[in-house]
DNA sequence: AAAGATTGAAGCATCAATCTTT
DNA sequence: AAAGATTGATGCTTCAATCTTT
């Protein structure tokens, strides 16, 4: 339990973190919007099973991995599952489990949003910073990030 | 209109700052609810009110600082108008408008949100980085959310 | 009891429509 | 018509409670 205060600048590196975070964010979903898409969280999800062995995951997986809430996922999947994107089944190995999987219309609604998602991350982000200063954001950021995790 | 798709390491640095921004905002507002005090977006608006020229603002001027929409601070100000934290009253100048001004109560609240705040930035993000690579980060974070401006 | 997952109720965010004043 | 601001309806998030299986 660490009880110093932080100084100016971390104050002041947390704000933009913060912000840079939320306005990149913002950025990508308003592309998806406008281009009659669905949001972020679904691409995450969509991209998630398709990466995963069989195209496959159990819900408590795909929670660690975006790091989501159990409710909130619990629901997001019903939404996804209702548009015909994933499928759920019981899992036959826990009785407890489900087990999600992607859909052809999945895959394929994955592969339209990935151009618009990527144009608006270059467009809001990548031409903002050369390659150089790029790597030194991410390293950086890294650490932010892995440091959080052991939390 | 840039038509470019961004480089692997491009993406790889947006999908930490998503992340990493997200996160840091997370400790934070579970701090602010372990303690029994108000979300962030409360702290944001009394802090803007509190270095205000007479300690008041127009709700137009508050969501361009903050970057709200204008429905979302309409009534985000009516809950803390309810908890007594800032007063709302018409401009004379300008009919269409109102004036928002703090209260003694909302500048006790942010008084003792402000050390809860503070040392959850510090745990969560501080003490993560050293000065200099604290100050490197802010000076490419800034070049990020500047471009973001004007767009 | 803990893990995996869902759900009712309540709170907050978003869209579109609206109202008043400039 | 545009700017400042609010509101009804709808959808998403969050909390707390619940259910089943381990």
């Amino acid at each position: 339990m660490d009880d110093l205060m932080p100084d100016e600048t971390t104050i002041h590196t947390w704000v933009l973190l913060a912000r840079a975070g939320r306005t990149a964010v913002e950025a990508v979903e308003a592309e998806l919007k406008a281009a009659g898409l669905p949001p972020l969280g679904w691409y995450d999800v969509l991209w998630e099973l398709e990466r995963a062995d069989d195209r496959a995951l159990r819900p408590f997986e795909i929670e660690s991995r975006l790091l989501l809430a159990q409710y909130n996922l619990s629901r997001l999947l019903k939404r996804m599952e209702a548009a015909g994107l994933v499928d759920r089944r019981p899992s036959t190995e826990d009785g407890r489990g489900h087990i999600i999987t992607i859909t052809e219309a999945g895959a394929a609604m994955r592969r339209r949003m990935w151009p618009v998602y990527a144009r608006a991350i270059e467009a809001a982000f990548g031409a903002r910073l050369s390659g150089s200063d790029m790597l030194r954001l991410s390293a950086l950021l890294e650490r932010v990030v892995r440091g959080a995790e052991e939390a």
